[in-house]
DNA sequence: CGCTTAGTTCAAGGATCATTGAACATTAGA
DNA sequence: TCTAATGTTCAATGATCCTTGAACTAAGCG
């Protein structure tokens, strides 16, 4: 198994979870840079602006448990990517409001993409 | 002024506490009673089917606090609405797509619309 | 093996949350 | 004025949240 962290199924991700999740500053942070690194994904090191290493993997968790991102071991690190596709299914039109609202609010905090690792992982 | 009890003005809004506000069952269960009463205004008392009273008058404060909702004073009553349109501006799709996404879970829970008072306070 | 990189786990601490019951305030009606 | 209806406030309680630093694990490199 790939996938040996636990991620609640599709059907099992409850609206509630996800907007607590959501109700962070710290984790909508990382769900705005999420979605504009165009769906491409980062590792837990790439939001280290964000809080420190024990923060992240907190608020990481937070965002897994709760089905808003998936994450994958890649050797010592950890591939985040958005649950675009089972957010979209189970609450339509839901994810992209919020990335809409989320991106124009830290626009005032210039957020600019992070730059890519030209290589890959 | 009719409105003494404090309500944040539309500029000050924020998302992540909207989302916060939001990600609670018994606030998420109002908001999807408001809207699925037809946006007519509501009192505290049509809710009690969701908690006690002093439950409710919490989870009140904390949907007007956040933006939610505004809450009149009428009589002894309070009329509470869905503050669509400030949040319409502020996050443009996001209250339609959430109200959507809690009717349909709420649907499983049979939420018929509550009985009008034919009369009026 | 030894070292580095990347992230996790744990315990502690202070803050906020949601619920409860008792007492209170306000408005309206008899 | 007395009483009922509708909510609010307060203090207490147990739960959950977020952050921190120290110790740890796991993978890769020389």
């Amino acid at each position: 198994m790939t996938n040996y962290l636990p991620h609640p199924a599709t059907e099992d991700i409850t609206f509630p979870a996800v907007l607590t999740a959501l109700g962070d500053e710290t984790r909508l942070a990382m769900i705005a840079i999420l979605a504009s690194n165009s769906e491409r994904a980062m590792t837990c090191g790439q939001f280290l602006q964000l809080g420190s290493k024990t923060a992240l993997s907190y608020h990481v968790a937070k965002l897994r448990e709760a089905g808003v991102i998936r994450v994958r071991p890649d050797g010592t690190k950890r591939l985040l990517t958005l649950r675009r596709e089972d957010l979209e299914k189970r609450f339509p039109g839901f994810l992209d409001s919020v990335v809409a609202s989320a991106m124009a609010k830290s626009a005032s905090g210039d957020q600019e993409a992070v730059p890519e690792s030209t290589g890959e992982a």
